[in-house]
RNA sequence: GGCCCGUUCGUCUAUCGGUUAGGACGCCAGGUUUUCAUCCUGGAAAGAGGGGUUCGAUUCCCCUACGGGCUACCA
């Protein structure tokens, strides 16, 4: 079976590039009928961020993302925290201590900085020996520096040794182990290092696949490197494409986006809005990340996760780095909204349309059904509802003044006569024959109209406002216009 | 600097050696509409550069350029 799993660190909100990698983590676990396991990875004590986990579950909760295993689901293979995990990190860091593929290492933290300072610079079988370690120094010596100094455990890594490691994506990839470091995998703190924690934790919890982002391609060779030292078989590895800013310079960061106002976070995060705050439905935000480094959801785009996973596939996936793009997000919410069924779409969000609900009753859903093909975030709502629930408070006079240009303002007497004598229904047509008759412009008196209502020159349908707001609010706007206009 | 990965319209992508290089977003034009938007139709717009291999390369290989990632007792 397959089993995939999703290793956030809880160190602050995850973005859209974390929700990506989840999304295909399940979709392909949904496509093969395996498991999808979280495991929060909190090894870094200093960097730990209070709430931080549970935006993660807020965040799989809004998506509708399932999991099958994790901290607070269970499962037969946990604990799911890292934190939690530590004898058993203990148990084998002994085993590999006692195979000699790993070993004790007492450099302090400024030597090592010291050492760095020299550019190129690496821990590795040529350098270890400048180190005291348990290499370098003799069984008593160690022996006695690791009962009075603290130390960490390094990987040992052999010299010149050509190295495959294989990516689903890219193919095979050589290196050589000279280019490797002997990574720390036990902290001075007793905790492992991520590189550490997430072999053992991939090989225990049966990870079938591991599907993470391209920043982890480089230390592939050395997870496989620990893989070998237990006797392990590894999980098929796939690294999927960065996420890029849409500069395109360097991957999506907090920093560029608040730079250039738009949020790459799905919801909210203390004062930070998110993508949902934004005005975004969940599953827009799901259809347009599932097109970021792939190709499987494209043609026929699909909202619908269920269906997405039918179609998902790894070998869509594109090896280059993808960037955000806020408009094209944009366009697929305004096409998922506009074939929204007005019902649902006033339920799932009952704030935005309160006041609709409120002022109009029953005919909300006949004003949401008017306008929801003309917005593009579930925000813009608040404008195009407007003239449903309020008169305008201002008006836009140089568009006025450019109407009475070609319609002398006794003209506009036209308006409010048929409305007043008319029937709802026969408005339009009443004022139409009526300036046909008078020889008066038709388009800038339903221009003159619109204002009255809305304000400026753009909204939905005058004859449907007129309808749903009334005769009398109607003429209400229309005269106080006048006034206004008359004062001047 | 070192190691690794990448590069098709502005952007997301299709193409699995032979195509007028296709679609989507955006942009422009036209149509529909009382306006804006929606919707419909059309248009401009791409294989980084140089070498190979081949009858033929966007596609396979190499080099260069450019971009990105990693280079922590962070993940």
């Amino acid at each position: 079976m397959v089993r995939v799993r999703f290793a956030p660190s809880p160190t602050g909100p995850i973005h859209i590039g974390g929700v990506r990698t989840a999304l295909y983590n399940y979709l392909f676990k949904l496509n093969k009928k395996g498991r999808f396991v979280l495991r929060i990875e909190d090894t870094d004590r200093s960097r730990r961020v209070d709430g931080a986990e549970k935006y993660i579950y807020d965040v799989l909760d809004y998506y509708k993302i399932k999991v099958d295993e994790g901290p607070r689901e269970g499962g037969g293979f946990g604990p799911y925290r890292q934190s939690e995990r530590k004898e058993i990190y203990d148990k084998h860091i002994k085993l590999l201590l006692d195979k000699g593929c790993a070993y004790y290492c007492y450099a302090s933290k400024d030597e090592l900085i010291k050492a760095r300072e020299d550019k190129g610079f690496s821990y590795n079988s040529k350098t270890r020996m400048m180190f005291k370690n348990s290499i370098s120094l003799k069984e008593e010596e160690s022996l006695l520096l690791k009962k009075k100094n603290k130390y960490v455990v390094r990987l040992k890594v052999e010299a010149g040794v050509d190295l495959n490691v294989t990516d689903l994506l890219r193919g095979t990839i050589k290196v050589n182990s000279d280019n490797l470091e002997d990574k720390i995998l036990m902290k001075e703190d007793g905790l492992p290092t991520y590189h550490f924690a997430n072999v053992v934790d991939d090989h225990l919890m049966r990870i079938t696949t591991v599907i993470r982002g391209e920043e982890w391609l480089p230390s592939l060779p050395t997870h496989k490197l620990i893989y070998e030292s237990f006797g392990w078989k590894m999980p098929e590895t796939i690294h999927l494409p960065l996420i890029l800013n849409p500069s395109g310079l360097g991957k999506l960061s907090k920093r560029d986006a608040f730079k250039n106002n738009y949020s790459i976070f799905p919801i909210g995060w203390e004062k930070l809005g998110g993508l949902k705050e934004a005005g975004f439905l969940a599953e827009a935000q799901l259809a347009y990340i599932s097109q970021l480094g792939s190709s499987f959801n494209h043609d026929e785009v699909e909202f619908d996760v269920d269906k997405m996973s039918k179609k998902f596939k790894l070998s869509a996936l594109q090896r280059g780095g993808a960037r955000f793009d806020y408009e094209k997000a944009k366009s697929i919410n305004q096409k998922i909204l506009s074939k929204k069924d007005s019902s649902l779409l006033i339920s799932e969000n009952p704030k935005v349309f309160e006041r609709l609900i409120k002022v109009t009753g029953n005919n909300a859903f006949a004003v949401v059904d008017s306008i929801k093909t003309r917005v593009s975030l579930l925000t813009d709502f608040q404008k195009e509802l407007n003239p449903f629930v309020q008169d305008p408070n201002e008006y836009d006079m140089g568009a006025i003044k450019n109407i009475l240009k070609s319609v002398g303002f006794n003209d506009l007497n036209i308006l409010g006569e048929n409305i007043q004598l008319s029937k709802t229904n026969s408005i339009k047509e009443n004022i139409y024959k009526d300036s046909q008759t008078k020889g008066v412009n038709f388009g800038k008196l339903m221009q003159f109209l619109r204002i009255s209502l809305v304000g400026d020159l753009s909204g939905p349908d005058v004859f449907f406002i007129i309808k749903i707001v009334g005769k009398d609010v109607t003429l209400k706007r229309l005269n106080s216009l006048l006034e206004k206009i008359q004062k001047q």
